[in-house]
DNA sequence: AATAACGAAGGACATATGTCCTTTTGCTGC
DNA sequence: GCAGCAAAAGGACATATGTCCTTCGTTATT
């Protein structure tokens, strides 16, 4: 992780952002930029949150880490979406993985700041429930996704929330097979049960394995897999 | 579900419950005392939220209907408990089936009211992002749990949940096969399939079947089994 | 009491997924 | 280009769970 000392451009992205709305000057002028490269943590599950983090660009993985030492995806973050919201008031401790997929700008205000902040600004409240609520409504389609569907969609959804962008650009056409052990565990599944999928969707020409990197081919026949659903 | 029309018992609920320090006068003024009965709904899937529920008293199931028609068990809730509170602010239509248990008592609070009461009640607001927070926590345990663990173990989980009160008493001793089919749904898995686990816990000794009903035997291997989990 | 009707329990088989191990592939250094 | 290694792919089998249908027991009806 980065520190950024530009006052200039933390500024310019609290405006950009409408965060000028919702914090006071007092946070905002204490808040730090942050940049996080491809794979870094933005928070481990154990950890005290120390603060609220402000993803602003680049985009986020959220993954638990199950007991039996597997993990399960639980959502991406795109700008502008916030950390350490749940946790925050109760000071609970991180129970969910949080690292940066690419490269991510972050603005990062202080807990100290914020608890002072959350007895009587009713914005930055309303902001929060706001937040909470919408990750509390789409965790449950998360779930049900995980619960009632089986790898080979699943996948298919993991791939569309990779390879589509808010922008409707796609940010990637290939991953790397080294990811496909990640992205099993990712999906709550084991690595060979998801090369069978692999295998399975190149039979039907939806994606191509190349040296070691698979690429898709049939984005639509994606599309109908994921049923419409993504992992955000 | 009846409307029980007794200012002063609102008066002393809304006390008992110290919500006289979250809600404003206006609005615990306006609100209602309602009674559900067993296995009455109190929201269901599709529906606009009308308000906010309190749980005063009694036992509430919260649970998904799946796109195949299935159901998913997300908690059951204890007094003092909020329903509504993620459909409040954004409006979102209801999600997840809400009923009670046994008989409940509920304080109910219309939007109207309450989003006024939003602008600029910060206590409310605090109340309702501690609230949030805490469910997305939770939610998040009982993600893992459904997804980690087999039937046995999230079978066991949920006859913990079902006996034990938070007062220690024992509320029920006997579930109804009727309700196994009902069960199962909400355990995610087929009426057969809780049978065969049905049959194992009855050889482990661990419960008892006689006509119909189930009652368990040995709560300490229950509780094992149930990995100290809870759904609630 | 005999019987019909219905719900409960269980058998048989199919599918999804996990575990472990072997084979194959691709890359590196010489 | 080849030996050898490490990563990737796949085979074989085990387990969890789903689906469908049959058997069995209880209860209501005559």
């Amino acid at each position: 992780m980065q520190m950024i000392n530009d006052r200039e451009a933390v500024r310019a992205l609290v405006v950009k952002n409408g965060l000028d709305g919702i914090f006071s000057p007092a946070v905002t002028q204490k808040m730090e930029l942050r940049r996080y490269e491809a794979g870094e943590a933005i928070c481990s599950v154990g950890d005290q949150m120390e603060g609220l983090f402000v993803l602003v660009e680049g985009k986020l993985k959220i993954h638990t880490l199950l007991p039996n030492g597997k993990s399960m995806l639980v959502r991406f973050a795109r700008p502008m979406s916030v950390i350490g919201d749940v946790e925050l008031l109760h000071q609970y401790i991180v129970k969910n993985q949080v690292e940066s997929v690419g490269q991510s700008l972050i603005l990062f205000a202080g807990r100290r700041w914020l608890l002072k902040e959350l007895e009587n600004n009713a914005a930055l409240l309303r902001f929060m429930v706001g937040e909470l609520s919408h990750k509390l409504y789409t965790l449950g389609q998360t779930t049900a996704l995980n619960l009632l569907y089986p790898v080979e969609n699943r996948f298919a959804s993991y791939l569309m929330s990779l390879f589509a962008d808010n922008t409707g650009v796609r940010r990637m056409e290939e991953i790397r097979t080294a990811t496909l052990v990640e992205t099993a565990e990712l999906l709550g599944t084991s690595y060979r049960h998801l090369n069978r999928v692999v295998r399975q969707f190149i039979e039907q020409g939806i994606i191509e394995r190349k040296r070691g990197r698979l690429s898709v081919l049939n984005e639509v026949k994606l599309a109908e897999l994921a049923n419409g659903n993504l992992y955000e």
